[in-house]
DNA sequence: GTGATTTACTTGTTCAGACAGGAAAACCTT
DNA sequence: AAGGTTTTCCTGTCTGAACAAGTAAATCAC
């Protein structure tokens, strides 16, 4: 059980004819909004295809990154580590355990939680989840120079910030919230 | 319609814990690539809380939109539009149509394929798909000058283009494709 | 200590998205 | 016309993601 990686054929057909989709809402509703959805689904789309070659599903890498650099944890800390669901966790566990990747053992302290960790196996997918990420970058970042990545990287996090001050609670002008 | 600017929700619990998760690939990993995840992750999250309210799931909206503006499709056309899948649209487009936001009526020259209208009932949905996209569009420009806007869509379709360039089958340098 | 609340996790349900496989109609070639 | 291929759509399966609801253990308040 638990064999490695799934390292099936080499150069997959990638093909993905998005090219410029046009869309409505593109024209007249967001052409940000629009553009943000347009990468996203490229991107998740070719880290798809990259992990599905070692044998993960998007999200799980995640997972094993935290595991392999944190050591052992239990599901609640790696859901607020992704700021991921409870719900999705468990059953993203449960097929890592499956797939021979983690471990379960209980919690010597709490015996509702159990500990996360990742097998002896799963070290071997390790450099290959480095090397889809390192490669995810190198496309994505392809002819852009130091600055202008920098410079990709503040926009990109720009847009961020204005997404999180949008969903954070309530301002909350109270004088006082405690 | 196109409310100025983001002027906050007024009810929804939109609190997303996110701004800054920690996750290990964005150390050492690939931080554009992590950028443009979390963005993905937050912008998709934000626009289903908005469409939830108008009682439609993501991806619906932009079936509805193509719908309203070039009327009626066969599902294969929309899965072009979209760059979907056939699969996905099936359940996708009998979904839209138990809610009675679409209707399928038989080809009159292609009875493998049936056309997808919209229902004079969903144009009421139109406005509000419209306010959705566009009060997006605002959170996520919120503070951003007309000439930042540009610099940022810049950006983004630069990361996409590498991207697409990346999936695109082969480089084919044969002089003669064909 | 007893009881209420919170926490960690699980299960059920619904949805999008991707892939495999298949059916029927349309098409092309011969 | 006959046969093979392509197109269009559907179903089954598996995954992530989100929400609701529930269980068991831990914690807090009294």
């Amino acid at each position: 059980m638990t064999e490695p990686a799934a390292e099936a054929e080499q150069d997959p057909e990638v093909t993905a004819q998005e090219a410029t989709v046009p869309v409505p809402g593109a024209a007249r509703g967001g052409p940000i909004s629009h553009a943000i959805f347009r990468l996203a689904r490229l991107h998740r789309m070719f880290a798809g295809q990259l992990l599905r070659r070692i044998g993960l599903h998007p999200g799980q890498e995640l997972v094993m990154m935290h595991l392999w650099e944190l050591g052992p944890q239990r599901q609640i800390d790696l859901v607020r580590l992704m700021d991921s669901d409870a719900a999705t966790m468990t059953r993203t566990v449960r097929r890592l355990e499956q797939a021979g990747f983690v471990r379960r053992r209980p919690s010597p302290t709490d015996r509702r939680a159990s500990l996360i960790e990742p097998t002896t196996a799963s070290h071997a997918l390790r450099r290959e989840v480095e090397q889809v990420w390192s490669r995810l970058e190198d496309i994505s970042t392809a002819g852009l120079s130091g600055a202008e990545c920098a410079d990709a990287l503040a926009t990109l996090e720009r847009l961020e910030q204005n997404l999180v001050r949008a969903a954070t609670p309530p301002p909350e002008p109270d004088a006082r919230p405690q």
